[in-house]
DNA sequence: ATGTTTCGTGCAACCGGTTGCAGTATCACG
DNA sequence: CGTGATACTGCAACCGGTTGCACGAAACAT
């Protein structure tokens, strides 16, 4: 078994408070009595039990972070970013991925909420009314949607779809899908929104659809088919897998149709042609979204919602081109 | 603050041990008082407490899975299959990510450690010696590595690599370059041995390299210079960086050089040329590991350590071809 | 010399559950 | 009707730490 603070206290000749001082208020006990503790825990392989400080504590230095898809680059690097910042305030973060299901998502939640100090909640697909509810449980931070009073990260991906609609457009194109994403997300809604917007252009929304390659390939007839002559995607994956799909059809990209993803994954550089696509911070989301969980778990109640608004930006590559002339609608 | 045990207890009129029962040993209280329990929990919104209950019980029922890089497709499969099969026995899976760094994998194992009941360590870094060590702190599964003594989830990737380099030889390939992985990886070694074990060829090693496209691709000019014409490299992720840095170089592949990769990661479906690869049954990997580990946790001290050795398969695309008549070494 | 701080430590209750043991009630059986 | 088995339930100690409070000793002020 391993050595526990009594072990220690009796090796070392005080009282077990005094041990549990030396560990978390090394100023409050003396400097030789100190390390008499520390030579003796030192000796047994005394390292604090971490779950039993916080059952009195309330603070497990521990964070979660949920995800609907581990595999997604996107969030990968959102987790890295998350993990590698939280070690350096003493934090671990555990990562749960729910597999785009809502119902997951809850029970996930329901379960991490009492052995965490604070989830970071990635694109959750669960409604407002559920995650408002859940606040309760547990403090949040909420990436990848808008939440009135409540922490967020968002990157602004209206503005991104903006920019590449009207990357499409300067290269002629009008007559523009959109292949949406899960039903839940709020990002997507975003893209969807800001596309509308874009004026003189030709719109046609296809999704909800899962935000995978699959996702995307399953598209290939339904948008070849469409009279339309660019594509923005949701997300990369999205993107690829039409790209595929064409292909597969003979429908040349960029030849007979410009391709625009999202979140700038590596698949999307090696994928021939190399994708255009709007790039997401996600490290940068992650660090963020743990700085302002902890200043949230800091502060306890009375702390006020931060928000924090990432830029994104397209970057150019093969995958759209100028509209070929006899597809063209005006002059 | 949310509902403890004596709130219930309290509630329904009975002594606090009543109300645990309820919970951990339900067949030992009367159905009667039992719904009466169970509704005043309901009511005051109740879940039980597991970091208390593991205090006592020493049962967390939680798992941790150490990656060296979460965003590696091949590791995000198998955490998927881990996650997904753990919650079907009421566990949850904690991800971390050790990037790559052994210093920062033997901290996480150590963390970890008072916080699950036992841990996958994919693909460790670690020395042998160190691993040993730890295994008195908490019960292991390792996975991508033989260590005698102790429960192991293996892929046959030496039998892999020698399909794939059978699969070069086929084409005429025979001088051949393999990239190796990191330093301290037993699968970079396993592959390693068998390609010094296939007769006939003439093999260069390049290594050790970093498992990444970036390592890939700062190999690509030592291979471009090398005399060979087929190459095997650690992972896909290394083979795409270097058929992108080859093709950067003009060295066609497979017209000058065949590459071949391990993994089959959804970046090598959709790379052009399309990458011929060993496949990886990660998913599986990560169920069979789970497996292990609670057959570990749940024998004890009388465990005895299982081994599982999951097959691998070449799939063959578009990055081999047979080599070039004048580039040919033998008859 | 006395009163007041300051410092260092011990005492004991507590966090939220679990569990061995004992006590009571009920029931079957001889 | 006595005896023992069976089914529940309560009691209290325990898991491994934390922390408010009290107490004694030393240092300082008056």
């Amino acid at each position: 078994m391993a050595a526990t603070i009594r072990d220690v206290a009796q090796a070392s000749g005080v009282h077990v408070s005094t041990v549990s001082r030396t560990f978390s208020a090394p100023h409050l006990v003396n400097t030789e009595t100190r390390n008499r503790v520390l030579a003796a825990a030192e000796d047994l392989g005394y390292r604090p039990n971490r779950a039993a400080r916080a059952l009195t504590t309330g603070r497990t230095h521990n964070l979660g972070l949920i995800v609907a898809d581990i595999a997604n680059p996107f969030f990968s690097h959102l987790i890295k970013g998350a993990q590698a910042h939280a070690r350096t305030r003493d934090y671990h973060v555990f990562v749960a991925d729910t597999d785009e299901d809502p119902q997951v998502e809850e029970e996930l939640i329901q379960t991490l909420a009492k052995q965490v100090d604070g989830v970071l909640l990635c694109s959750p697909r669960l409604s407002n009314r559920v995650i408002e509810k859940l606040r309760e449980d547990v403090p949040f931070v909420v990436v990848n949607r808008r939440m009135k009073g409540m922490s967020n990260v968002l990157m602004d991906v209206g503005s991104g779809a903006r920019e590449a609609i009207g990357h499409l457009v300067s290269l002629g194109h009008r007559r523009i899908a959109l292949l949406a994403g899960p039903a839940g997300s709020w990002t997507s809604r975003e893209i969807t929104d800001a596309a509308h917007a874009v004026p003189g252009i030709d719109l046609t929304v296809f999704g909800p659809n899962s935000p995978t390659e699959h996702g995307g390939l399953a598209l290939a007839e339904a948008v070849a088919s469409a009279d339309v002559t660019g594509v923005l995607a949701y997300n990369d994956l999205m993107a690829i897998g039409l790209v595929e799909g064409l292909t597969a059809l003979g429908v040349e990209v960029p030849g007979r149709v410009s391709v625009v993803g999202i979140d700038d994954i590596v698949a999307g550089r090696v994928s021939r042609p190399k994708l255009t696509t709007v790039a997401m911070p996600a490290e940068a989301a992650g660090r963020t979204a743990v700085d302002l969980l902890l200043q949230l778990v800091g502060a306890g109640e009375t702390a006020t919602p931060a928000l924090a608004t990432l830029a994104t930006n397209l970057i150019i590559r093969d995958s759209t081109g100028p509209v070929r002339r006899e597809l063209r609608t005006d002059p």
